[in-house]
DNA sequence: TCAGATT
């Protein structure tokens, strides 16, 4: 693989935000059976905001994709943070995983893995465990559980300031019958060397909240409505920081020049990618400043050949601004480069 | 003291 990159924002430490510590652990490489699918991705921890398209074009840089889902509530229509992807060929799916997984997008690290085959056994197996030992690690809680089965995930919430453990965390097994069995053997049980007991229940389920968080909404308060689509991208679009006059649409039409502005986000041209970057590295460098919506290298048509630059499209003003900040002058390998919102100007290089 | 992994 191409170079690594280790900066991007100085707000982003832990994997899935402050509040918590996290693994990424179950190596999905390791974890298949003959008989799963070599080509369908599980992608987890998403960005709230993040949507299907950019969630095809982010995994679509990689290869071509079957198809590709991201899983919303079945009511409000919010992304529940995780989708599908499912690939033509096994070969990139592969490689997916070991480019894509751990990619930070703005507070979220993904995660990417094989997913198993769809069943019921492998639903409701999600434990809530409270009264854990302060000091307990999540090592020591995978540990304390992994006799009673196949571990999917561990967390143990911590305080956000303090960052010490809150003294409760979740265990997701593999199928529902180990998290039974975890329940039984575990529950008001005192883990090794601890002095009070454990509680260990199945956690609530995840879209039943965003459910009611809604519908107390509706009944609540009938004449504060969320924003609709307007006026989200009249707040998402800036005009008067270049022009006090602009309006989304009406200068695209006009043909009014704001630097960067595509219409759909806030174009940036970066500039002295070297022929072997891919657009993976853009995600990389970039993802982690806050909505990306699309990313593209320029390649030559004949030797497919990275041309030394690409676009980036950026969904708000702000981070676009903190992202070229940042990036401009950046060093990628032996190169630094240039970045900065897209210009009318016909680059030759 | 419940984050967000099975379409």
């Amino acid at each position: 693989m191409e170079t690594q990159l280790s900066n991007g924002p100085t707000c982003n430490n832990t994997s899935n935000g402050p509040s918590t510590i996290s693994n990424n652990c179950s190596s999905p490489v390791e974890s298949g059976s003959i008989e799963d699918s070599k080509t369908n991705l599980i992608v987890n921890y998403l960005p709230q905001n993040m949507t299907q398209e950019e969630l095809k074009s982010l995994f679509g840089s990689i290869g071509e994709i079957e198809s590709c889902k991201l899983v919303r509530d079945k009511i409000t229509g919010q992304s529940l943070g995780y989708g599908f992807v499912n690939y033509v060929d096994p070969k990139d799916a592969e490689k997916a995983i070991n480019t894509l997984n751990g990619l930070r997008l703005q507070t979220k690290t993904i995660k990417v893995s094989y997913a198993r085959p769809s069943s019921a056994s492998i639903r409701d197996a999600n434990l809530y465990v409270s009264g854990l030992p302060k000091t307990m690690t999540q090592k020591e809680l995978e540990q304390l559980f992994s006799q009673y089965g196949r571990i999917i995930t561990s967390r143990i919430l911590v305080d956000q300031v303090t960052g010490v453990s809150r003294g409760v965390g979740f265990i997701r097994f593999d199928r529902r019958v180990e998290a039974e069995e975890a329940i039984k053997g575990l529950n008001c049980q005192k883990p090794p060397g601890a002095t009070e007991p454990i509680t260990v229940k199945f956690a609530n389920n995840p879209s039943q909240k965003t459910s009611q968080a809604l519908l107390s909404q509706l009944y609540q308060s009938p004449n504060r409505r969320y924003p609709g689509p307007l006026a989200q991208q009249a707040q998402r679009f800036r005009p008067n920081r270049f022009s006090p006059m602009a309006i989304d649409g009406v200068t695209s039409l006009a043909g009014i020049n704001i630097p960067g502005h595509a219409g759909t986000g806030w174009c940036i041209f970066v500039y002295n990618l070297a022929p072997d970057a891919d657009e993976s590295i853009l995600w990389q460098m970039f993802g982690p400043f806050g909505a990306v919506t699309n990313v593209k290298v320029i390649r030559d048509f004949n030797t497919n050949k990275c041309k030394g630059f690409g676009f980036v499209t950026m969904t708000n003003y702000d981070e676009a601004a903190v992202a070229i900040a940042s990036l401009n002058g950046y060093r990628l390998g032996d190169r630094v480069l240039q970045v900065s919102f897209k210009t009318n100007k016909t680059h030759k290089a």
